[in-house]
This record gives C-alpha cells, sequence and structure tokens, in this order.
DNA sequence: CTGAAAGCGCTTACAG
DNA sequence: CTGAAAGCGCTTACAG
C-alpha cells in the first residue's frame, strides 16, 4: 500500500472512471441515486489510485466529516479518556477525531476551539476550556456543540456532566462512616460557578454542615506539586487523624506525597481523590476515589454531538451518576502516636494491615483478594 | 469578547476597509509589501468584524498554518510530554497543532497520519505509527515530515530518537552495579527492527554477553495488565534476587503490580522502567527509569519540521542522550528469606531501609531528601 | 504599493 | 441515474 497522493483529485479519479467529478463525490460520500455499475466503476478508480478526499476541500462546501475535540490538560490522565471513549463511539461511522491541546499551559480562553472551528471541523466538544456560557453560547449559533462539565442548561448547545454534587458527598460520607470527624477538602483556587470544581466545593460545604462538622478548604494553584505543599504544611499542623478529600486523583497524588513523606498511614491520614485514573488502582498508590467514568463521557459526548450534526436543535443536558471506588487510601482513623512507640520505616501503606484492611472492593492486581 | 464568526469572509473585511481581499489577504499574511495605512485600515476592520481566516480555505492555495501531529496511544504517560514540547515550541509562531488519535485500539497503521494529510496540514510529526519506511519516504515527498522514534537515516524526511542502546546500557549497567546477576527485559512481543523497542532488546542482549551474564526476555503485549501477569509467573519461578528491565514505564509499573503482589523488596526483585514518565517520580512508586526528554522531543521535532516547511530539503538524523534516573526500585540484591524470617507486612518498598538507601539522586517530594 | 482575475478540490443545486 | 456549471474562502501570480 502507498500513502494517499495528495496529488490525485476527485478529477482524476473522474477521467479514469470515464463519470463526471459530481457522481464521483458521490460514490464517496455515499450519497442517494448512484447505480451499481456507476459505484463498482468509481470504486475501483479511486482504489487504483489510492484516492482521498481532501478534507479541506470538502469543507468548504459539504461537511468535514471531522470532530473536533478541545482538551484542557493533557497531562492529566482523566482526560485520555473521553478521547478513547470518543475514539471508539467513532469506530464505525467516516468521522474522524482531531484534538485541539491548548497553546499554553495556562491557557483557558477560546484559542483551541478557535483552532478547531478554523479547519471546519462539523461539530466541537469542549472539555476544559473556561470561556463564558455567553461564549459559547453565541459560537453554537454556527458550531454543533457539546460542552462536557458545565452544569447548567443552555439554549444552543448540549450539556453533559458527572453528578459532582452526589460524587462529592460519596467521598465525604465515606471518610464519615470511617469514622473522620476532621475532613479537609483541596480543590483549586480558581474555580468557574457552575465547574465541576464548584459544584464538588458546594456539596463537601452543604454535606459537612449536614454531618455538624466543621469544613475546611485547601485552595491550591493547580498542580501536584502545589496540593503536595499546601496538604503537607495542613498535614504537618494536625495532630490528630484527618482526612483529605481532593478535587481530582492529580491532587490527590500531591496529598499522598505529603502524606508519605511525614510517614503517615492511611488510618491517621486519609486520601480520597476524584476521577478514578488508572494509576489510583496500582497497589502502590491504591488511592479511593470517586469514578466518573471518562470513557462514558467520550461515547455520550460524541453521540449528542452526532445527533446535533443529524439536525436535532432542542438542547440536552445529561448528567452522569459516579461511583466511588474504595481503596486502601482512606481508612478508619488511628490516633497519631509518639514516633518511637512503633519502629519507623516499618509500618506500610497500601498493603494489608491490621489497622486498614484493604477494602474487598480492591481490583485484581492487590494480593488481597 | 465573542467568537469567531465564521460567516464573515476576507470579503467582508475588505468591503469594510474599502480595499482589495488580496490587500487583506497579505495583511494576515504578514506579507510584503503593504503600506502602513493600508495595514492599519485593514487590522481595524478584522478587530471590528472578529475575523479569522478559515484554514481550510487557506490550505487550498497556500498554507494551513498547521502542524499535525500523530500519537500513538493517548493513555502512556510519555506522550503527552512530546505535545507539550511541542506546543511549547509554537508558542511564538502563528502555527497551531492538531493531533490524531489512533482510530482504534490496535491501529498502528496509516490512518491516523492520513487523517491529518486530509486536512491540508502543512507538516507532520508522527510517533507511534507501525507504517514502512517506504511508504512515510513516499508520503514525504508531499508533506514534510519528521519521524520520532525510528533509528535510521531516511531520504526525504527527518528522524529524530533518543539513543536507545545507551539507554539500556544504563539500565542494565547500573542492576549490575548494585550486584545482581540475574537481570531480565521485559519487551513488547511485537517491535520493528530499528524501533526504540526493538534496539534496546539488542542493546539488552549484547551488554549481558558483555557482562558474561545470561539474558531472559519476557515479552508480552501491549498493556500494564500483560506486563504484570508475565512477570508474575516469572518472579514467582525465581527464588533469588532478580531484576527486571522493563521497556517503558507503563511495563514497569505493571512489574511493580507483580512485584507487590509477591511482596517482594527492591533487593528481592529490582525493576528500572524507561521514559520516566511522571508517576515514576512519585514517592510511592518511586521507579528507577531512564529518562529520554519527552519535552526536548517535542521540541526538536517541531524545529525540525519548521525547518523543513522553511524549505531545507537535505534530511536530518538527531540522536538525543538518555539520562537514568536512580530511585527506590532498583536495589542490592538481598537473598529472598523465608517468609517467616521476618514479620511479613512490615516491610517496606520506596522508604529508606537499611538494605535500599534511597539514592541522593530523588528529587523533592520524597522525605529522604 | 494595490487590485482584478484565476484557481485550489471539492459539493450542491439544477438540468437532462 | 448522470453530468455541466457555479461557488465555497482563500492565495497566487500578474498588471498596473
Amino acid at each position: 500500500m502507498t500513502p494517499a497522493k495528495h496529488s490525485t483529485t476527485i478529477e482524476d479519479v473522474a477521467r479514469l472512471a470515464g463519470v463526471s467529478r459530481a457522481a464521483v463525490s458521490k460514490v464517496i460520500r455515499d450519497a442517494y441515486g448512484v447505480s451499481p455499475e456507476m459505484r463498482a466503476k468509481v470504486q475501483a478508480a479511486i482504489d487504483e489510485l489510492g484516492y482521498r478526499p481532501r478534507a479541506a476541500a470538502r469543507a468548504m462546501r459539504g461537511a468535514s466529516y471531522t470532530l473536533g475535540v478541545e482538551l484542557p490538560n493533557i497531562l492529566n490522565g482523566f482526560f485520555p479518556k473521553i478521547i478513547a471513549g470518543a475514539t471508539m463511539a467513532l469506530a464505525d461511522t467516516q468521522y474522524q477525531l482531531i484534538l485541539a491541546p491548548p497553546r499554553s499551559d495556562d491557557d483557558e480562553g477560546p484559542e483551541a476551539i478557535e483552532a478547531l472551528v478554523d479547519h471546519q471541523v462539523d461539530g466541537v466538544v469542549t472539555i476544559g476550556s473556561r470561556v463564558s456560557p455567553a461564549w459559547l453560547e453565541e459560537l453554537a449559533q454556527n458550531t454543533p456543540l457539546v460542552a462536557i462539565g458545565r452544569h447548567y442548561d443552555s439554549a444552543h448547545f448540549d450539556t453533559l456532566v458527572s453528578d459532582d454534587a452526589v460524587g462529592a458527598a460519596l467521598a465525604v460520607r465515606h471518610l464519615y462512616e470511617l469514622g473522620h470527624r476532621r475532613i479537609a477538602h483541596l480543590t483549586l483556587a480558581k474555580a468557574a460557578v457552575g465547574s465541576p470544581h464548584h459544584v464538588r466545593l458546594v456539596a463537601y460545604k452543604s454535606v459537612m454542615a449536614e454531618l455538624g462538622l466543621t469544613p475546611e478548604v485547601i485552595l491550591v494553584d493547580p498542580g501536584e506539586e502545589a496540593a503536595r505543599a499546601a496538604s503537607l504544611k495542613w498535614l504537618a499542623r494536625a495532630d490528630e487523624p484527618v482526612a483529605v478529600f481532593a478535587a481530582h486523583d492529580e491532587l490527590a497524588l500531591g496529598v499522598l506525597r505529603a502524606v508519605s513523606e511525614l510517614d503517615l498511614t492511611p488510618g491517621q491520614a486519609s486520601v480520597v481523590g476524584y476521577d478514578d485514573t488508572a494509576i489510583a488502582e496500582h497497589p502502590m498508590i491504591s488511592l479511593t476515589s470517586v469514578n466518573q467514568s471518562g470513557t462514558q463521557m467520550g461515547i455520550i459526548a460524541v453521540r449528542l454531538l452526532l445527533e446535533r450534526i443529524a439536525g436535532r436543535t432542542e438542547h440536552m443536558h445529561e448528567v452522569l451518576p459516579p461511583k466511588l471506588q474504595v481503596r486502601g487510601s482512606s481508612a478508619a482513623p488511628k490516633a497519631r502516636r509518639t514516633r518511637g512507640a512503633a519502629p519507623r520505616n516499618t509500618t506500610t501503606r497500601n498493603k494489608k494491615s491490621p489497622e486498614a484492611p484493604t477494602p474487598a472492593s480492591a481490583k485484581k492486581g492487590s494480593s488481597d483478594v
């Protein structure tokens, strides 16, 4: 097989097959009204020449058969799951996916989305951008649009979220039921109203109030390191068993760093994350985390977008139920001892231990199952 | 600010500014031969209308100002580093990046690259695809191309690799110097000649021979789970201290699962990975790994591609030096004891312990520094 | 320095 | 069912 020769055009195919360009166009689009012989002739010519239509040219008149996904942060393990889902959903269609990463580290503006639109994608899935609802609303006038992670209805595009209030409640109640009474929430300092992090924060506060507990919010900049530094300070000040509910797994990994540095057991400092990224399940990490099914989100986002492209105009707002994955990083509280009480460096995290039995829900890969 | 209105065209701008379309075109391309007043008038019209040129239309005549990157596996933490580097390198240019993920889980064919070419990108960076050199050679006749991870020169495109032979030697010698004599190499069953994994395997064998050791190769399918299963079997059969050099970090994480399940210490089963992904550095993983600087690769790939687009035709073959990051997963060999000899579940991995001092090269985030 | 015209490779009405 | 013609929004020679 040789690569697509983009020197060959629809004209070449038409000439070889002895038909018009319009006929070839119909065949490649699988359009109505082509005789079997015509189709066969044209297909043979296409195969012989290795012809592929150029998306750019198609886009100028009709559709580009391309969907664009705007990604917030390619280094965070959650987003690839969404892409994987979207890819699956597109497997049997003519559509292909292109991804637009942020133009810079803290690009939260519309640049990435605009790059997609510049390329005449037939529809856009936006995941991370912090652009205003109004901006999206206007974009959606011309471009079919699905926004992931926006907790509101919109007039002209679809929104798709995990039920972050339920997810946060799951996390807090889990820690409460284990026996924790001091439960902090570590989250990003900047979180737009209606964003997943904002909703989780609000839910955290309200569940804490319901439980009669005092909320403690630790605000951080993005990144594992910021989470490590902030939680280290907070954990060092406490001398009782505590728990930290981190707003996503990347932050939770930072908290686990701090816990590890301070040599604390899960009973002394429990940690719960959000997203259930692949690494959370690793037995050496074994992070309890709220799973919001990124794969499923990718699948649904593509389905919604395809529906819009096919003509649907009324807006949809889908809410997916999250699920708590209990693992070794959260355990019943156990008072911190004087350092000398047990031999240092012989405590073990993430393995079976009398004080913190690994939950039965731990998946294979753990020796305790 | 409002979204780009793709209903506004160059024609609208020209009319508003009272000039020709050609003049507007020159201004947006920053082309030679425009008077300052012309530029000002046109720019004002562009701003007023929120005009953005459509990449698809531009591509039909000139350039699309878009570079395409073909990604092998979005779930592997190494590739995002390359993207991050490429993004950085493009920050001050007119160019934007689009990414093409594989169309399916085991898509190793040309589909993703073709998707990019269909969109008339001005150049392509290919990272993972297993297409033949001949195919790429032909593609490169029409499209500026840089291939990452191909250990050979090519006539029409540039190649960029890390020195995988050196990297593998670094890993094996490190284990040897710690005192290991039984060092297995776990790698993918399918690895094309000239691919990084193939070069690492060949180097592994040759270094083992030099050292007078018997090579043991464990062949696996892609994925952490396959690595876990295969290494579990292998580790369970051994009753002496062993070491596993895994062909990349994802596989190494699988080996660490097995090590963890068998409750082995780094002295009993040392593990070295390749890529030095973000998670390797986490104190609870602390994986010794060969760093091949993905960020740097992304930067250089973009530089090479831009040079080609600017007109360079002679081919380049860049080789980057890898660096070993020593961490807690590799340690001096220590005989496995009868299980009862030491209290179970009190041994600790990844923390300071008499048998496996954490190397001084461990970064911050470890309590031992 | 500026503009009128042609053309990139497709698809879309429209006529046959 | 099939084809000739127009046109999508740009850039590229080319004239002025």
